[in-house]
DNA sequence: GCAGATTGTGGTAACGTTACCAACACGGCT
DNA sequence: AGCCGTGTTGGTAACGTTACCACAATCTGC
């Protein structure tokens, strides 16, 4: 039965603070390599200790200090920094919660950082994580400079990012197809007879953005027909902006008359701009709002299938993507090797 | 000019893993100690030797390591613990929003994890969290059996639940005003003539379900008529029970007029229902589904002003709850201090 | 009943950091 | 010249944990 000689203090802390293994060996009677012992899996350890060891801990309901744990050289954190671009888009937010179904089960837990599309913000927050040891990243990257996610700057930490690729960076990658969902989506416009289409879509420097602008150019070539350049809005990045471009294009002499919108917010916005467009001609007493316009969007959303128009979504699952990305990485931490970077592409489903 | 003893391990580490407050010093020629006196601030530092170490930290791409950091009595860890039940729910996703907008201006880091509504696992988060040594924690609690939110458990760690009381558990606590809210939504139904009204919601074991139902009888004793018992339906936690359970209801021999949903998953079902119903009996020809039923719905959500039939929501502000949890648990944080806990309520605006 | 193998146990050190104390240098003062 | 304060610097220890080693306790076989 040891006595620590510094009880006095010990019992102090116990009152509030949490009670960490040397406390429980006390409790026990034994030394705290013992209670390790017991709690790294109980071998070597005389069945009768150990219960008395298990006792304390349930006792004093002790916990492993994680952050000293992982102190030691060869240890990990359990943690993982995930940075995506916007929790409130209700995408990025199904992308989070399929990351933490899959890591919770390995008993990973998260750090989310937002970088809101700032790559200043965005390094920050991996500098941060980087600091605090996470195991891994799951990165929604914004673009721009990407010195902050090379090898050099990461070191071993493994990195896979989600939803978009970035040049330069070689890493697990999971993506959908941005271009054959864009391709499939514009093609079903062309092929009901539509020759002047829209587009309304983020900035092209967004990776997939691009690639959705690449399927929306493809679909036209195939067809024999060209891109309206005076349609093309590209740069809107909320419901609000989508909704002023699209009123803009209807005010054009010669309006389109159907829509591709390379991502639900845009899609949100141009719904808007239509609603507000049927209302200011409806008759009186009529009250669903009507348009002839032909609406394909990118991205499923909920209650798309409630809208007063007719439209055709380009669905993927932003879940799945969040598990596959966690897939790769606990791969990766599990397995600990050098493999070549994979890369996994979604498919899309266009939804009539 | 000291030179580590242990200079060769040191060099092989720098290739490829994070640096150490001991290779900063190596490479400015300065002992870890003066480096450390840089970075709190660079007090009793000889400016010649400050500017070597920034360089040094610069050109190393030095960051602290939290994780020994908070080892130290009386360091913080700069994290906090956000346990929210379901962040696919865009309701609980902006609420994570709003606590990442306060607590990143404090430099402090989110673990976030989803109970799922699951009081065990949130029971398990929050041991974890603990493991973690988090400054504090924000909970969006589950109920049921609260032992592991008490103070005895949580010892000095400041507790923050927002969007839910909890009977027993004193602490900080946001919740925006949902008897008032759904008294006004229930009150413009009676207003308008309604009688046979259907309330659909979650379990009343959880907080705002409760109080939403009283909210709905008050109006109702206040109006001087009895809630209609068989047009009560609680227990729906998403769109598609929600939607059974209004079919159901639509079945009735004598249907209701009007609904109060009580949350957005419970409005999103009911609005599926009424419009599969309207579309059965549809004219030939009639693309635009019509009701007559009245629906008043707590919580606003996206689209919902697109929806094809007359709704009105009870909305309020799930960011602002976020920044309001954030802002108490930064001020416990910051005075320390055993105050009263503080009860925030905010505000729900009825819109028509 | 004893040597030798086997198992169970504790001490020590180290992970990266910083509070505390001690030591040192340097200038100004008697 | 010697003393003392001020300002700057480094050594040491501790935070809570676990790998490694050494030793104690128990169990085999003769």
């Amino acid at each position: 039965m040891t006595v620590r000689n510094d009880a006095e203090p010990t019992q102090q802390r116990r009152m509030s603070a949490v009670p960490t293994i040397h406390d429980v060996a006390a409790h026990a009677g034994v030394s705290p390599m013992t209670v390790s012992r017991v709690l790294a899996g109980g071998t070597s350890v005389r069945p009768a200790k150990m219960e008395r060891v298990l006792a304390a801990v349930a006792e004093l309901g002790y916990r492993k200090n994680e952050n000293a744990r992982s102190l030691r050289p060869g240890q990990r954190t359990g943690l993982i920094g995930v940075i995506i671009t916007n929790v409130s888009n209700p995408y990025y937010a199904e992308l989070q919660l399929g990351v933490e179904e899959v890591l919770s089960a390995e008993n990973i837990r998260l750090l989310v950082g937002n970088s809101g599309e700032d790559p200043a913000r965005e390094r920050q927050l991996v500098a941060d994580f980087i600091g605090r040891h996470v195991d891994g990243l799951i990165v929604v990257p914004t673009g721009g400079d990407t010195s902050h996610l090379s090898e050099r700057s990461l070191g071993s930490i493994p990195l896979v990012l989600a939803s978009r690729e970035l040049e330069g960076i070689e890493a697990d990658t999971v993506v959908i197809d941005d271009v054959k969902g864009a391709f499939e989506g514009t093609s079903q416009l062309i092929s009901e007879g539509h020759t002047r289409i829209a587009y309304l879509g983020n900035m092209v420097s967004v990776f997939t953005s691009k690639r959705r602008y690449d399927g929306f150019e493809k679909a036209h070539k195939d067809a024999g027909i060209e891109v309206v350049p005076e349609l093309v809005r590209a740069g809107q990045r909320d419901p609000a902006t989508a909704q002023d471009a699209m009123e803009e294009l209807l005010q054009l002499p010669d309006p389109p008359t159907a829509v591709f919108s390379a991502n639900n917010r845009n899609t949100i916005g141009v719904l808007r701009a239509l609603r507000s467009n049927a209302l200011s001609f409806a008759q009186p007493g009529e009250t669903a709002p009507r348009s002839d316009i032909r609406v394909v969007g990118f991205d499923n959303f909920e209650l798309s299938d409630m809208m007063p128009f007719l439209l055709n979504v380009i669905e993927h699952d932003a879940r799945e993507l969040g598990r596959q990305a966690g897939k790769l990485l606990v791969r990766r931490l599990r397995e600990n090797n050098n493999d070549a970077p994979r890369k996994v592409q979604l498919p899309t489903h266009l939804r009539i």
